[in-house]
DNA sequence: AGAAGAAAGTTGGAGATCAAACCATTGCTG
DNA sequence: CAGCAATGGTTTGATCTCCAACTTTCTTCT
């Protein structure tokens, strides 16, 4: 088990903001997707942080869940729900099949499908990275501050959904 | 009556795009990484769909807004303002520099570095994408709604100030 | 029923990205 | 000033991702 430790969303000991302040961002200042994706680039590799005694890498932390969330999921729903192309999701299916992490079973009726499940692995694997998914959610939460967490949360799936 | 739950709140998409309704994304549905990270999918989706005419993946469009902002920037201070690993940037400058995008010199002083700058036709690629991004912008600003802009603007940065 | 079209999944090719090992240059320190 | 640590950049190898083209299997329409 990984220690999970609150110091592990705190990193790089390379200013006091993290960014280097002589910079001139232009106008990239002003634009909510640059802040958009220093923000999840920076809470992905917190989270890798975390899982990083685990043997898989965030990105298939999601596929797992839903999995685990939707047993006999397909692999275009799958693909749909996580926003991710049918043939990302079929790489990263084979690798999870060998690591016997996930089922991948032909069904009766359509031809065309496969049923994906957890294998026993996969839910032990699924709980040891829910804890990590826990101590990364509580860190950001500290971070934002309980009292925008729910708003903030609001905005990000308004723009899930709305741009897309 | 039940309760108002989180999931009444997200994921509501239907259509082709959208994510799925008969989907149970459990834990995900609470977690701010997991929509950040769909909300700068989307995002960064909807940005590749209005540049699309433009020969340059909008990855690259922060490297470029960064090097016009600071001539003779070199490449480690662009990839920590850029939050990239070094060698990232290694490729991407090839790349640009082979598109007579980018000049890439080395310096009377230290022998080392190279100082990045913006040829012409590097700045009129930089103007083109930088309407893109306004245009962008615009329709964020759009979804988040006035009100809140700044608000959700500044708990990104601080995400990507105190995790970084 | 038969043809046309849609859907599930795979393949191959491209581009980003990171991490670790590496080279060259610089600067610090005894 | 000689040696060694730090810095700037590249290389290599591994993931992860998308897109376009493709095969197989339904589904729909006439």
């Amino acid at each position: 088990m990984p220690s999970l430790r609150a110091s592990d969303l705190a990193m790089n000991n390379r200013g006091p903001h993290g960014a280097d302040d002589s910079i001139n961002y232009g106008p990239l200042e002003h634009w909510v997707a640059f802040h958009l994706r220093m923000a999840q680039v920076v809470s992905f590799q917190a989270f890798a942080r975390l899982a990083h005694g685990v043997n898989l890498s965030p990105g298939r932390f999601a596929v797992l869940t839903l999995i685990g969330q939707n047993p006999g999921i397909t692999q275009t729903a799958l693909s749909r729900a996580n926003r991710n192309d049918k043939s990302t999701l079929t790489s990263a299916l084979t690798g999870l099949v060998q690591k016997k992490l996930v089922n991948r079973q032909r069904t009766e009726g359509d031809k065309r499908i496969y049923r994906l499940t957890l294998t026993p692995a996969g839910e032990r694997l699924l709980q040891r990275l829910t804890e990590c998914a826990k101590q990364h959610d509580r860190n950001l939460t500290r971070v934002i501050g309980q009292r925008d967490y729910a708003h903030f949360m609001q905005i990000l799936q308004k723009i899930a959904a709305e741009a897309g």
